[in-house]
DNA sequence: GATATGCGAATTGTATGCAAGATAGGAAAT
DNA sequence: ATTTCCTATCTTGCATACAATTCGCATATC
């Protein structure tokens, strides 16, 4: 495949990673001289990722990774925890036995990673449990949608979990949200989803208003990526 | 700025003035000499208009206006129910004078172009009126969301407007959704919303489906335009 | 001392050239 | 007549070169 493709899949790769923090420049030679390329290319991929809306693209200002005011971090939160409930929703309605079997076995895994604490692998088998309900809705477009807004999150929901006791709230939550799907109350299952999700973002905005005064929010001091 | 964004916006108008249509190829040399620009920036807004979803750049194999299956364009209808009634839903909850004067001045709009028939008219008003509700919602990022998906599917809404009778009726559920919001009914306006839009890729898909074996539809012959 | 101004360096935006892969058309073989 | 394979042509992908703008910094001015 084309050089430009593989450089996006790296670049925004370094950014979920947080190699790249929000804020941070993203200048075409450097980029170039780390992956062995022309600026060409380079250039083709960050275009692409402000295309996204993962990056800010600022004409003739080079590209930095996006930093969302709280406000906007909110909204974006908010914005998932109503797709999520969509897909939740949806996944009530139409829940088959393989999509039914691959949320059950995301839930373990997450419970597993739960009972041992370790918030890094809760963090990857969360994602598995969350893109599990995104698939069951069956609408692909939806759950595409769904896809690049978590990635977009991600970065934030990892600080997130690390929050005291989070994770066997989240697991908990996790159960019910399973249940609901189960009984196929299309109600019940997007209301929990909706909570669950926007809580993770009350609790960042929380936490970004609360340390920002005193200690180094990642937003700090930066501005809005407004369009 | 910069002639790679402006081009971007140029193809994306073309685009959805109906000028390319899905399934056109948009080669870069021609596109070049029509605009008087070398194949450079042509390119760089081809890949920002793939990266949103607006047309499909194959590598190696140029770019196409993207052609959704029937199915796709589907979930791509049901999408946009589900983030139109999140959008609703807000707005119920959260308007502003402001927000419902701008809702009642484009409905008011769309009440004058149903009455003499104007379909280009209508199609114009209804998305001021649609627009009204995402900026109601208060809620910048979720709004940008809608008004992308709501590009994306303009070239398909077109068509589906021009049916009999329709007009009046959408016009008939612009005023429910209207009363509901303004009753601070979340989940009636949802539900109107919701519905509002879904008919609308309800019968389109009816009228793909029907149509396809006879005449020619704009998705006869082409493939999806899956990633 | 603080603010404005101008110059040099660095960075981005666009054009052009070339290499490599895709496409179409015809010739050869079955 | 149909299929397969080969070649000529066209198109895309990347590198390089150059032009245009921005940014940092020193100097000048109030």
């Amino acid at each position: 495949m084309s050089q430009a493709f593989r450089l996006k899949q790296a670049i925004e790769d370094a950014v979920i990673a947080g190699e790249f923090q929000p804020g941070d420049r993203l200048d075409e030679a450097s980029l170039a001289e780390r992956f062995g390329v022309s600026r060409t290319p380079i250039r083709e991929a960050l275009l692409q990722l402000g295309a996204e809306g993962f990056i800010d693209v600022r004409p003739r200002r080079g590209a930095i990774v996006s930093v969302p005011s709280p406000t906007r971090l909110f909204e974006m939160f908010e914005t998932m925890a109503e797709i999520e409930s969509a897909c939740g929703r949806l996944a009530a309605r139409r829940l088959t036995p393989d999509n039914d079997a691959a949320m059950e076995a995301a839930h373990r895994a997450c419970e597993t990673a739960a009972r041992n604490g370790d918030s890094e692998q809760y963090y990857a088998d969360n994602r598995n449990f969350h893109e599990a309900i995104y698939r069951a809705s069956r609408n692909s477009f939806l759950a595409d949608q769904a896809f690049a807004l978590h990635k977009r999150l991600s970065a934030y929901r990892r600080i997130q979990l690390r929050a005291r006791n989070r994770l066997l709230q989240s697991l908990q939550e996790h159960a019910g949200i399973l249940e609901a799907i189960r009984a196929g109350d299309e109600q019940l299952a997007a209301t929990r989803l909706h909570d669950h999700v926007l809580v993770q973002g009350e609790r960042f905005s929380d936490m970004v208003l609360g340390l920002s005064p005193a200690g180094q929010s990642p937003a700090e001091g930066r501005r809005e990526t407004a369009k």
